[in-house]
Order: C-alpha cells, then sequence, then structure tokens
DNA sequence: GCTGGGCTGTCCATTTTGTGGACAGCTGGT
DNA sequence: ACCAGCTGTCCACAAAATGGACAGCCCAGC
C-alpha cells in the first residue's frame, strides 16, 4: 500500500489514505492534529482535501467537536458496493451466536490487501472488554488473530513477503511480532485449525480467530472473539476454537451457494 | 452539487464525480467512454484517474470486459459507514413485505443532496418488471416516486430552490417534470400521503413512494414500488398506497426508538 | 483481405493546480 | 498574563495533474 502506484495520483492515493485513517475511527471521529500525524502530511494540505472530501459527502465534518467521520456518500456507495461483496448478512448470525455462547465479544474483519479491516462487531455479555479491536480497525495481516487466522492459509511466498516488511511492524507492534514468532503461530493455527493469540498486541487482551474461505478458496475473512487473559485458559481455548471453525465453516459453505451476479 | 466548493479540490470533486458515475452501474459495470461522457473530462485524466482509484482499492478493473466497479475499500468504509446511517437493516423487512405482498419490485431510496440514491431493491413476483431503478441509480429530487414522495415534505422554500435548476430537469426528463407539474404532483401527494408516479420517467412504466423520516423529522429515505401501468390502476392504488404508508411509518418509528451512538 | 471506427494504453510539454511555510486569532490551562 | 495547541486562511512557488497527440489493437462491414 506503500509503493505509489500510477503517476498522475498523488492527490488520490492522498485522499484514500485520509479516507482510511478516518475510517479507522468510526465511534469517537478523528481530530484533526491526529490525521494530520497520521497522515504524514502538513495540516494545510490534510486541512483542504478534509474540507474537499466533505463538501462531497465524503466525509462529515462535526463543527461541535471538530471530528471527522466518514460521510453519507460513502455510505451509500458501500450500500451498492455490497451487492458483490455481501457477506455482513451471512456473518451476522454467526456472531451473535459466538457472542451469545460465549459470552466475549466476536468479530467479522475482511482482508484488505496487505491488511484486515475490522467490518463487524457484536458485544458479548462478559463484563471487561478489551477496546483493541472494533469497527475499521486495520492491521497488517500476521497482527491479531483475524490476520494470523487468513494468513496461515496463504501460500508460502506470500507469507515471505509479508513478514519481510523491514521491520516496520516489529517496530509498531513490539519483539512478540518478529518473522519468527509469526511462522510458529501460522505453524500451530494451520494444526488446529484456529488461531489463539496470547496477548500479543496488548497484554492481558487475548484473541482466537478462524478464517472464512472465499468461492476460490482463499482466506478472504475471519471470525474472532477476543477477551481477556483469564477467559482463554487451555481447557476453554478448545471448546471457542471449536465454535469458532464451526461458524466459519458456515459462512464459507453459503458462500458457496448461491451463484448470483 | 456543482457549484465549486473550497479552493484545492479539483481532483477531489472529480474523483468523487467519478465514484458517483461508476456506482451508478453496479451489475454491469461503467465502460471508459461514458464514463468520459458522463464526467465531462478529457479520456485520458478519467483514465488516469480510474487506474489510481483502483489502485487504492476504491474501485475495481475488471480487465476482461474493461469495466469499472465500486471496489472492496468502498465496501470497507461504507460498511464502517453504515453504523452511523444503519437503516438497511430496518427496511430490508419492509421491502420484502411490499414486494411479496404486491408483486410489484419495491425499492429503498436515500436523500443524498439534491438527488435521492436508490440503496436497496427487492423484486417482486410479477414477471414484467422495469429496469429503470436499481442499486445505485440517482436522481434529483422531484423525477421518480422517491424523490416525490422526500420533496413533498419539504419546506416550501426548499421546494422552490429545487426546482428552480434552470432547465435541467425538464432537458433531460421531459416536460412532465415541469415545475408546475411536479407542484401539482406534491399537493397531491401530501393529501394522499404517498406519491404516485404515472410513467413519468418512461411511458407506461408507473411507481409510486411513500417518505420515511429521521429522528429530526426529515424526510431522508423512501420507499417505492415500480411496475406496469396496468398494475397501479386506481382501485390498486389506494391499496398500494396504505401498504407503503404502513411499512414506511414503521421504519419511522422504528427509527425513534434506539439511541445508540 | 482491406478499411475505418472506436477502443485502450501511453507520452510529455504545458500550465494549472495543489502545496505548505507562515501568520492571525481563538481557547483553555496554569 | 502567558503559553501551548488548536482552527482557519493566505499566497509565492514548484510540483503535479492535465490533455492533445499518437501508437497499436480489435472487430464490423464491405
Amino acid at each position: 500500500m506503500a509503493e505509489k502506484p500510477v503517476q498522475g495520483a498523488q492527490v488520490v492515493s492522498r485522499v484514500a489514505r485520509l479516507l482510511r485513517i478516518v475510517g479507522r475511527a468510526p465511534e469517537t471521529g478523528a481530530a484533526l492534529p491526529d490525521i494530520v500525524d497520521a497522515a504524514g502530511l502538513t495540516r494545510p494540505t490534510v486541512y483542504r482535501l478534509l474540507n474537499s472530501l466533505a463538501a462531497e459527502g465524503l466525509l462529515d465534518h462535526n463543527t461541535e467537536t471538530n471530528t471527522w467521520h466518514l460521510g453519507p456518500e460513502l455510505y451509500v456507495m458501500g450500500a451498492v458496493a455490497a451487492g458483490r461483496y455481501a457477506i455482513e448478512d451471512l456473518a451476522r448470525p454467526s456472531l451473535q451466536r459466538l457472542a451469545d455462547e460465549t459470552g466475549e465479544s466476536a468479530f467479522l474483519s475482511i482482508r484488505r490487501g496487505d491488511e484486515t479491516v475490522c467490518l463487524l462487531r457484536v458485544e458479548g455479555s462478559f463484563p471487561v472488554r478489551s477496546f483493541v479491536l472494533h469497527e475499521g480497525v486495520r492491521f497488517p495481516l500476521g497482527v491479531a488473530s483475524a490476520g494470523l487466522a487468513i494468513m496461515a492459509f496463504l501460500p508460502e511466498e506470500e507469507v515471505d513477503r509479508l513478514l519481510d516488511d523491514g521491520g516496520a511492524r516489529v517496530e509498531r507492534f513490539g519483539p512478540a511480532h518478529s518473522a519468527e514468532s509469526i511462522r510458529a503461530n501460522l505453524e500451530a493455527t494451520r494444526r488446529a485449525g484456529y488461531t489463539v493469540n496470547p496477548g500479543l498486541i496488548l497484554e492481558g487482551s487475548w484473541g482466537m480467530g478462524a478464517a472464512v474461505f472465499d468461492r476460490n478458496g482463499q482466506p478472504a475473512w475471519a471470525l474472532s472473539l477476543t477477551g481477556i487473559e483469564q477467559r482463554f485458559r487451555p481447557e476453554r481455548q478448545e471448546m471457542l476454537g471449536k465454535l469458532l471453525l464451526e461458524e466459519a465453516h458456515k459462512i464459507t459453505q453459503q458462500l458457496k451457494e448461491p451463484q448470483s451476479r
């Protein structure tokens, strides 16, 4: 996502970057200084672009709090695009069941290039919850259980490419995300079918994930559960993993059926 | 949507325009020459922008057919934005019921600035169907039953502003869309509660619509039905109108309930 | 089998367009 | 009263987008 793609594209890639940044904070909205930092652009430029995007309805500017949100036009386009990418309807009942039966929070993430994006969340009943993951949050593949679950079923050369990011991942997420650690986790994932993330991103905040496959057999989505360490003891992991695999499989199967568009 | 908004925004507005154009053809995709026409830009410029957008995942380029589609990134962002604009989940059962009970095709449209955009469609069982309206299609307010239904509940001065578009509407959609004709239709809509579009856009292709109101009492969406003239005889209109109003009211009520975000 | 229309993809000189350093002015904390 | 950090805006400058032009492809029609 970093390399310069086409010529004459500078603004487009900047705009896309801004949209992604704003999209990461659907609840609170994103503040200008934060966006400036995250985008690595100068403030006037970001300011101008954000305003232009808002004028087109692609963003929303809350003038009270001075926060920026994804706008109605994106919602509309997303709804139209959903015809081609519909999975949420299939996944929602599964998430609900996962949350109901486990008490943990359940998530659907989708693979987008070299990242995963969280699309849907169903909160569990257990009163201690982690807020590392929520709608719009992006992680590189290999970080967080969803991305690990997906990565485990990618071809070896792609895994190599993804792991070799010149240290950016380790720097951002810590030494537990070294290539070796991740490879070990992928291996364990392939054996069990599901991933366990033992607090790699935030100590005490555990997660488990299972991949969902598209019609071509590619791992394109993942279901995951998050919660505190005490709820992911080995005895319970087996039960949680079984549930995740069940639901993931259910969705994978359903995706094979309807021959629409 | 035409006036230049902010300075330094040219590309942003062009990009937004392109996305909207591509979004109008979710089924077939849009071909480059058509996009060039619709956008009023030169081909190299459109070409470059489309490619840049595709590189960012905002568009999809089908290289077989050389068509352009809304891309996965838009889908993802739309899903995230949906948290703030959720209505589809509420509307889908209503559309289903409308389609089931009437046999016509049922639609949900949303107001977006001075236009309506069709978000959802449920096909009816009746074997003759009109394809004027489908997901992604945009009409100016005042054209098509959804836009009329919404417009009927806007303040007078806004109606004035919308109708006074310097003849563009009449030129594009025909003399049946003169300010006077529309005003008469709005009047009738306010009396009945629902709109009847007696083949104004395409002869023989009728429609009926009813507005759905947001929490502030603004008409922000519309349910509509389309079909052939013979299925919209006066006797049946009453029944169809009643159904539309019922479902529209049901959604309006539901929107008032959940105090989320 | 040739011709022409319409298409995709690309180049590069031109200049329009976006850029960002700098500044004004506001707010809230101390 | 001061400072830190914020929003909003200006404008000289140069980089980046623009679009006219061209090469080459494919298919329909004759």
